[in-house]
DNA sequence: GTCTATAGTGGGATAGAC
DNA sequence: GTCTATCCCACTATAGAC
């Protein structure tokens, strides 16, 4: 039986490879290329260009984010932690994938609104959904940049967000 | 009567211009060079490399905010109005001085505090005060990475941030 | 579909003369 | 303190042979 190698699909696991282990200058076409086990021009062969292979990491992430935060139910602090674990989990493809401009129209239709629809319906109001996915954002942002001082207690810190926002989520006695 | 030039300290603000109106690109030592009107190997009798260059940057950024938030008082609406305006001012220097672990060695001692100090005096419990920074943070950069939707109305989202938190602040009848 | 060769562009930094 | 010359590195991408 035949297996087709699937050159582009390969390009794609190995850039998300060298990303999440090395880093994002890992990420040349020549390591790809090694990687896949070809040269370096030969890669235009299967894929446009590098922003393609970037384009594809992000709907990774935005498609497995989105399915970390449906897995978690309709509750804010599991909603919370569900984010902060995937992002912890693969800091250098959460950075890629929210530090840059959405590629709305060379992603596939309906990712970001299905990304963002757990969030959304929690609280009913997009303001404040934006808001909150804003707060997480921000949280692990500044976790994986390094940027709390060393002994800050960051459980803390993200409990003190869960517990700003629950009173305004859907659930909560108003 | 002489005016001495302060090569380092032209360097520096070369460095800035180049970041803030064109970006972290342009921001070479071979560009910054052509700015003070010498060449870029010239550069290094007076900067010892360009992680010099950066972190004075950071630190000029980070000053830049105490300074706003610190004149904003310790109304919550106010404060996240002040870091808001500072972010969206100076993108690419905000950027710069928050996207990487702060090189708390390399800066001047106390600045990070006194940059922190406003808002943790607004809400005396530091778990809450990182937690409103994080979501300042994560609002003012999806806004700045360009990441809410075209038509998202971010004053509402600004808003809803505010009203969550403004319960927590010192100043609130809980 | 793979290769070699290479174009074209940039970068940080040092040596050593003046 | 400034210069020229240079090193050494890296990258994306294309041309054209096989």
């Amino acid at each position: 039986m035949i297996v087709p190698v699937d050159r582009a699909a390969q390009a794609v696991e190995a850039a998300r490879v060298l990303l999440e282990q090395e880093g994002r200058e890992a990420m040349s076409m020549r390591r790809v290329a090694e990687r896949v086990g070809i040269r370096a021009p030969s890669l235009y062969k299967h894929v446009p260009d590098k922003a393609e292979l970037e384009i594809r990491l992000v709907a990774q992430g935005l498609a497995e984010i989105g399915a970390a935060l449906a897995a978690a139910g309709p509750n804010l602090a599991r909603l919370a932690a569900a984010y902060r674990a995937w992002a912890l989990a693969h800091g250098r493809l959460y950075k890629l994938a929210t530090d840059e401009p959405l590629p709305r129209d060379r992603l596939p239709p309906g990712l970001e609104a299905a990304a963002a629809e757990p969030l959304l319906s929690a609280f009913g109001d997009e303001h404040v959904a934006r808001a909150v996915w804003a707060s997480a954002h921000g949280l692990v942002t500044l976790e994986l940049a390094g940027r709390f001082p060393p002994d800050a207690d960051l459980d803390a810190a993200w409990a003190a967000m869960v517990a700003a926002y629950a009173p305004l989520a859907r659930g909560s006695a108003r």
